[in-house]
DNA sequence: GCAATTTGTTTCAGGGTGAAACCAAAGGGG
DNA sequence: CCCCTTTGGTTTCACCCTGAAACAAATTGC
């Protein structure tokens, strides 16, 4: 495996078009990344060498000439599981590394678990969901802040049994392969800029309102993960008598709600009694959220200049209404503002994003850039959203 | 110049280290970068034959043994010139590619030309401090938003003639050599980063509170442009019944307190006024500052999770009492908080980060990646700060 | 003057690449 | 049916770059 420099990039190149192109000929694979026919050649024999690519049968070329041979990869049989951890449900997403979707569920989350006990439990149905072969990576995104370098989690309001490194130690010892954590809105961000409402813009930042109020932020198509992991936390930020997140966030509008009287369930209701006529209560909620929404934006706007903001979470698709009055807000603070999206992703988003983390500590591995997923990504939508809640993993 | 890959690395490598060091043996630098005798040979063979490093006298060794040739970078007679450019003042400063000061300037800005009798005057003092030499390189620090791309002047509240390309044009025909803009904060912040009080910091945030309010944002050890080179502007977040620049800035404070009746003429009268007990009107006013200025902390450090924040500009130094108290406010917010520290390099600091971007343009040129500049930059500043305002271009 | 020591150059083997010559396999026309 | 054309893949060769080692050069100390 110790490679020259040379000889490490050209194998990445080669095995990046082949993940691109799912099967391809050695001359094909030349044209596209501009190596000689001869390096290919040389390329391809090692990596078959080590087992990474294989030849597949003739492929189906039209014209005259020698047929040529298809290469494909290797071990297509390894798989990704993608997983978002959340307060009350749970998705896992199980895809082989060209991406087609072997498994997937939604669960309840056993909340009243330990950590060892939900470790247990995130085990036993990644095990169902794959069968006999075990994933060579798995990405876990969760509802709190994980520390970029250590993977130590803080801050977990609806999972305070998470805290620390507790998890990742138990999973270790349960799991194979790579394993690895994140905050959900960042997954849910990954999500979005690979298949979703930021698709193709390299900064863009996802404002997460549901229980709580999270914010995730890619620059250059790369995520900002800060120091400990708690970049993003706009919800802190003073606004009124309290904070942006008092204001905004399901759980901070609910006890406003009843602060003033006006016994709620959740925030859908808060919406809906104000579309009805309600009390100017509610109302007064709402205007105060609207205005404390308009002031995040701001301060997302100036501190990253975002092509895209991404409106996510349980609370965002009632703000539908106000999104012209919030552009024309932006527009007065800055002569470009960003684009303002709804999510197009929806609840998925945090398990695609999970599972794109998966696919990328695989393709790592093997010193490859990942390939752009977009297409492929899409598809696994359309599973996740169509097609009955389970898929029992079925041998290809 | 057309050489492969590996050559060019190599290349950079030895200039590198040839900046770096100032003069070296050709063993030395083979030490240094970990290349071998053989080849750190040819490299220098090549470079010389281009032009670039020149031998010089035999060194000073100590020990038995032939003695080692210096090498020298060629060209140590090109200089660079960083300029800040002010609303009332402006700084030059213009050292040779290794750092030696050669001259340096403060005058009065000539803010009520147009851009092209700005142009000429900027070009007048530049010529008149390089001599015959013109600088490489020119950097110019100025107090608006620079489009990262273009290089377009938004918003500049002291300058508005400066708006739009006018300065670039009429300047791009009376200077040779590299022509660079920035904004005046993001200037000083590089600054701050090479040698001050952000050194050694690669995510770093200076808030700058002078007339109006900016910041600026390293992340990673690289500046945060953002799309059109608005980031940071911060300032315009609501605070209260107006803005944070309302509340921070030397103007919006001076503003405020003469809505309340007091006739100041800047703000370090309200500060001192306040300090010998005067009315309540000024103290309100401080009191605001210094909550909105907590507001501002907060939102920088969940946003970039800095490692250090930098307090600079003209109001900056008042803000010191107020230190201990925003630690803790800080600490409130976040489990890490990020250092808060004043202004070390001070005023001529946003010269200095021009003279680094000029430097930097010079050294990209050779496909050399910029040494540490600590220790000189160091030096420069005692220059700038101790000796006699004015230093005549002396040849070597 | 001669050994010791350090610097710089030359030589050589090794790894890597692309261009081109060279086999291999397919289709098509007389 | 044979041969020609066309395309895929391999082998050969010249070239570039590097590090290790042998070698030449210069300087100190005895």
């Amino acid at each position: 495996m110790e490679s020259s420099d040379a000889r490490r990039a050209n194998r990445a190149a080669v095995l990046g078009h082949l993940l691109a192109l799912g099967a391809a000929t050695r001359v094909a694979i030349g044209r596209a990344t501009g190596l000689s026919k001869a390096t290919v050649s040389r390329v391809v024999d090692e990596l078959m060498h080590d087992g990474l690519v294989r030849e597949g049968g003739p492929m189906s070329g039209g014209g005259p000439g020698r047929q040529a041979l298809a290469l494909r990869l290797a071990g297509e049989d390894r798989v990704v599981c993608g997983v978002d951890l959340g307060g009350t449900h749970t998705r896992f997403l199980v895809t082989d590394l060209g991406g087609r979707v072997r498994a997937w569920a939604r669960e309840s989350t056993p909340h009243d678990r330990d950590a060892a006990g939900i470790a247990a439990w995130l085990a036993g149905h990644i095990g169902a969901l794959t069968g006999d072969t075990a994933p060579s990576a798995t990405a876990i995104g969760l509802p709190g802040a994980v520390h970029p370098g250590t993977g130590a989690v803080r801050t977990v309001p609806n999972l305070p049994q998470l805290e620390g490194t507790a998890l990742r130690e138990a999973l270790d010892g349960l799991l194979t392969g790579v394993l690895a954590f994140d905050n959900d809105v960042n997954a849910a961000l990954r999500g979005e800029v690979t298949a979703g409402a930021a698709r193709g813009h390299g900064t863009a930042v996802l404002v997460a309102a549901g229980t709580g109020l999270g914010a995730a932020v890619h620059l250059d198509g790369r995520p900002l993960p800060g120091r400990t992991g708690g970049v993003g936390e706009f919800g802190v930020l003073p606004h009124g008598a309290g904070t942006l997140e008092d204001a905004i966030s399901g759980g901070g509008m609910v006890r406003r709600a009843r602060e003033r009287g006006h016994a709620v369930g959740d925030a859908a209701e808060i919406f809906a009694a104000a579309a009805n006529g309600a009390g100017t209560g509610l109302r007064a909620v709402l205007d105060e959220a609207r205005e404390a929404l308009g002031v995040l934006l701001t301060a997302v706007t100036v501190a990253y200049e975002p092509e895209v903001v991404v409106l996510g979470g349980g609370v965002a698709p009632a703000f539908g209404p106000w999104l012209p009055g919030l552009r024309a807000a932006l527009a007065e603070v800055t002569p470009r503002p960003p684009l303002l999206r709804p999510s197009a992703l929806g609840d998925p988003a945090g398990a695609i994003g999970s599972w794109v983390t998966a696919l990328q500590a695989v393709y790592q591995g093997m010193d490859v850039a990942l390939p752009d997923l977009g297409g492929v990504a899409t598809t696994v939508l359309k599973h996740l959203t169509k097609e009955d809640p389970h898929v029992p993993a079925s041998p290809a």
